[in-house]
DNA sequence: AACCATAACTGTAATTATTACAATGTCGAT
DNA sequence: ATCGACATTGTAATAATTACAGTTATGGTT
């Protein structure tokens, strides 16, 4: 993503396109690899030396309030961050640690959901083994046999 | 439920059914309300006031593992359990904080999951208004108009 | 350019949830 | 009654997040 495109994006959502905020944006769509605040930190940190941790958990509780990013929680022991806010599922490989973006069904949710309720948010994940990874399995399975 | 049910549970899944780990398993199965750790510990201790919330860590733990109950996880600051681990979604309202229950479709997910991919766990939640809540808020809007 | 108000950034300290660990208690088998 | 294994407990350590106060960058005004 352009530098241009990004600053874009942060202002139609009435935020102000800092150096450190682009930065973050930027890495967040580029990488696609729903980090966590640690990883943004320690990957950008190199490049921006004067960086805060306190300055990534602000930006991007700022870029969630205004919907620019949505959090995504597998483990109860990460946050991570996703610059993806439509709707889609998460796998996380419980092998090598990867988490996978798939399609859900539209409406998948709805269905089930009483009337009178009002939905703000949906989110759906699981956890399981990545196609690399059960291969492995697999494979180990045959040699062992 | 019965002592007796509760014992016969912990025990088909190879848990030794003690004193603590029955009144905490009593508990989530009797009031349903998805509760945190903390939740538990402060709603048990005037019975049991030696209980340590280190138990409660230890015990949620361990029937985690052995699958007797399942994590819900829609805030980031809040670990809560409960023991349905069968398939169903949860809704959390914004406003009382309450935790809803609701079915989701057979197979809502496996749709978009891809070939080679095994799946150990599927998780489906959503936040908003519940019924109650988002009616007051309906009631205000009337009144002030 | 100098000045100023505002907002953003930074580093440290405080808070909170969770885990580690070592001591103590429980309980059934001998 | 003794023993060993396991469960429970309380405290200390760890780790993630937030609060806060000082500093710096930004943009507008003179
Ligand atoms: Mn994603
Ligand atoms: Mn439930
Ligand atoms: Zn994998
Ligand atoms: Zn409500």
């Amino acid at each position: 993503m352009s530098r241009q495109e990004a600053v874009q994006i942060l202002q139609t959502h009435g935020i102000k396109p800092s150096y450190q905020r682009i930065k973050i944006y930027e890495y967040l769509v580029d990488k696609k690899n729903h980090p966590t605040v640690d990883t943004i930190y320690r990957e950008l940190s190199p490049g921006l030396p004067t960086l805060s941790k306190t300055t990534v958990y602000n930006t991007l509780k700022l870029f969630h309030s205004v919907n620019v990013v949505q959090k995504v929680m597998i483990e109860d022991n990460e946050v991570r961050f996703d610059a993806d806010t439509s709707i889609h599922g998460h796998f996380k490989c419980l092998s090598c640690g990867e988490v996978y973006d798939f399609p859900v069904q539209k409406n998948a949710l709805m269905y089930g959901i009483p009337e009178g309720f009002s939905i703000t948010d949906e989110h759906i994940y699981c956890t399981g083994y990545c196609q690399d990874c059960a291969q492995v399995d697999t494979t180990l399975l045959q040699a062992s046999s």
